[in-house]
DNA sequence: CCTTGCCTTGACGCCGGTGTCAAGCCGTAC
DNA sequence: GTACGGCTTGACACCGGCGTCAAGGCAAGG
């Protein structure tokens, strides 16, 4: 398969591919021409990395999803380091999620304290 | 009130207090040296800023803000056009938490899985 | 032969708020 | 005189995941 033919199945660009190849995270051999040829599994492998990137993950963070998918698992998050990962970034989001909330009630109280006061115009 | 007195005060440094300038948020006025002399009341203004900021507003839609505190309203929010604003982000905070609350529980689901799943060794 | 369309590598642009360095002016203290 | 510290403007660096342009090779079809 060529670049362009798994970046239209994985809905992405060429671009992106060969971004994460150069990230050590998808895998291409050479055609004589000198043209990345892919493995057919290599679409699994550049799905998970869009629905983790759509997670908020990071590419590094990725790498060992790609590892354990690699290592013949059928889902990329069943293995230890994963699992490490996995926690790591439930905590931040958790921990995203506390401030993004506190964040929100600030502006709520804000909104409604400028809904009862009267104003200036500004400017 | 000089730059670098400034910036000690609202615990932030010149080269941020001359960016806000640029971009129209912080005014000063010049001595004789051409040093950048502030009015005491841009102090709040950079507190306000300061602290939009932080609740995840950029310098574009502090704007407003800013124009109202200078009205000389008690607080920046109270004016139409930071109510406005305030509405806009309250509504993209709303939004950005469902989306943060899905990702969170899709790895919940994933962590759960993981730890009932059997593994092959990754690499 | 020329076009078309795929591929290649390399490199800059973006976004946003700041750090940081450069080179130079100003005033004060020694 | 000179050293020092504050100020000035200008400009590059950063982070991350790409978009996008440049300049070129390769194959197929007219």
């Amino acid at each position: 398969m060529l670049i362009g033919e798994l970046a239209e199945l994985a809905g992405t660009s060429p671009r992106t591919l060969r971004y994460y190849e150069e990230h050590g995270l998808v895998r291409a051999g050479r055609d004589a021409n000198g043209y990345r040829q892919y493995d057919d599994g290599e679409l699994r492998v550049v799905h998970e990395i869009r629905t983790l990137l759509a997670s908020g993950f990071g590419l590094d963070d990725i790498r060992p999803f790609v590892a354990c998918l690699r290592a013949g698992n059928s889902a990329g998050h069943v293995c230890p380091d994963s699992v490490a990962v996995l926690r790591r970034k439930i905590a931040e989001v958790d921990d995203y999620l506390g401030q993004l909330t506190e964040v929100r009630e600030r502006l709520h109280d804000q909104l409604n304290q400028a809904l009862e006061s009267p104003c200036r115009r500004a400017r």
